[in-house]
DNA sequence: TTGTAGGCGTTATCAG
DNA sequence: CTGATAACGCCTACAA
């Protein structure tokens, strides 16, 4: 911990002189320049980042929300590898990320005053309840925000096509020859109203119809929701020929449940599910599901966010919608 | 972002006084005290972080290094399951967590170099390569450190039993009355040292010896990998009965080969896994497996941190020791 | 080209 | 019980 003040004594210059040295500014001699420096690195010096925080107001950290009421999505793949790609990038470009609490010494704060305290650069809102007016207070602040999967009006956003994969995945399991489509859905959140949205336009446009019951709710990430809702599903007098799942994991459930009904998949029933988990290309039959580009999410996210935070006043927000891709499996049979 | 300086001046007392109201401190008249906080409150005041780090020096940040040199454990449930439980203990204590990097202003230094700059309270070692020369380097510095499933000298440690585990998995294959047992392991670290380790005592306690090439390597969580031994060890004129996976992930690269060879699980071949990841429990059939508890893990790794962050006189280092347990699960045939 | 002085927001010491 | 003062380590006018 030697500071400024340390090589200032050591090398005889003032401790301008030999700041202005290791951030190599311009108006300082180039001999003695490399002197001071040459002193500094033998003496082990770095600099502190905190002294240096509070004198420039920057501090090279960003915020990551990541957290639900209940939860923490670091359990979610979708999330944990937004936030590992997220992670690398912002890494790349000099920034470190501390995950958002809402406290200050224990005290229960809001998320902008816990953002303020802790003087994030920016801020990456994922994987929570974008209803909390906390939430909204924080992106409409003069913070340097950036959501994914959900668009606020005041920071840019990094969208996953659901809207296009969706009606792809639709697509594909029409062109199979499937006309008896069943659908489970996740809890009502903006993601899960697009992908219902897409998928009853795709229908549509095909001029197919499908019984309400057909319908399902369940929760993301909950087999055992998507199971029950299975069962429900097959207990029907007509049954449908294919089922959506919310997600990969969710299918499991599903899956499961089919073969207590000695169901084979896809001979006896088509099911098809969503995110692209690592799992769901190993796993046989591999599953047919929409992947989700999270390494492009997390990566794009970083990019966008940092540019924001070193560009404030040119910075334009906007919206970035990442591709989603097919993963074809085995688990929808040609009618 | 009104300051002490503001409320100073907003209620007449010094930037003194209003510190000590503020931090609740005895010398100071309680109703002046009172009256602060009020004005405090109504300014819409907190605290600067980083000021008052640089005077206390306590950021009451945690530092957080997860990262191998090849990729990040985010992806890893068992470590992002740890880091989570690890995140909420530690926000519970009024503590934050930022991921360690091993830079400074985009230019690479050390670990140690990067925490000291960063100035965090404390680090926790997950998921890195323990042989990494700066890792020693961090543990044996001045910062408190604590490392997971992982001991060294100068650190406490949160060790997750693979001793036990290892041999009660093993014990239950047995008594299931298997006796060619074979075993895939992963790479060469510290976890898999151990589990081998007590894999052949608990073999050579029951008197059962297995010939050589029943003992494959593989990687963790790499299925192919898996997949691969799993075919060589189908090849043998003499096959085994029961075969031992790296973790969960691994064993359903297994489960791909022995679809192939019309191997039915558990009654053509028994397999085992580890970890007991949640998916592990969904699945049909059930993996056999010893579970971990990355919940436990986690959050006795936060507390025994932050403990000896608090506490740095009278902090003794010692190793914590986290209980496996059996998950029977369905792949393992009553021979 | 170099050095001086002030201040970022906070806390701690010490005097009144 | 209250307040003036200095200091944490760094940066940056501005002066020399």
């Amino acid at each position: 911990m030697t500071s400024i003040k340390d090589i200032s004594q050591a090398c005889g210059y003032s401790p301008s002189t030999v700041s202005k040295s290791l951030n190599y500014a311009t108006d300082v001699g180039k001999e003695t320049a490399e002197k001071i420096r040459n002193v500094a690195e033998q003496m082990g010096y770095f600099p502190n980042s905190i002294a240096r925080a509070l004198k420039t107001n920057r501090t090279f950290n960003i915020g990551v929300l990541f957290v639900d009421a209940t939860a923490s999505g670091l359990t979610h793949e979708f999330f944990s590898s937004i936030l590992n790609s997220f992670k690398v990038e912002a890494d790349r470009r000099g920034y470190v990320i501390t995950f958002i609490s809402n406290q200050i010494n224990r005290n229960r704060v809001s998320l902008l005053e816990h953002c303020r305290h802790r003087n994030y650069d920016g801020v990456m809102i994922a994987c929570v309840n974008f209803k909390n007016p906390e939430v909204a207070e924080l992106v409409s602040s003069e913070i340097p925000t950036l959501s994914i999967d959900y668009e606020f009006p005041t920071c840019t956003s990094i969208l996953s096509d659901n809207l296009a994969g969706m009606k792809e995945l639709t697509n594909y399991v029409i062109q199979k020859g499937h006309r008896k489509l069943a659908i489970i859905h996740g809890e009502g959140t903006e993601v899960t109203h697009i992908r219902l949205d897409s998928f009853f336009r795709t229908l549509n446009e095909k001029q197919i119809r499908i019984p309400k019951y057909f319908i399902k709710p369940a929760l993301y990430h909950e087999p055992l929701h998507s199971q029950i809702a299975t069962r429900e599903l097959l207990s029907l007098p007509e049954r449908p020929t294919c089922i959506f799942y919310p997600d990969d994991y969710s299918l499991l459930g599903g899956l499961d449940e089919l073969e207590q009904h000695h169901l084979k998949v896809p001979e006896d029933m088509s099911i098809v599910g969503y995110d692209g988990i690592f799992l769901s290309q190993i796993l046989r039959p591999r599953i047919t599901t929409m992947h989700q580009d999270t390494e492009t999410i997390g990566e794009r996210a970083a990019e966008e966010l940092i540019e924001q935070i070193e560009n404030p006043r040119t910075y334009k927000r906007h919206r970035v919608v990442v591709k989603q891709d097919l993963l074809e499996g085995e688990t929808v049979q040609q009618l």
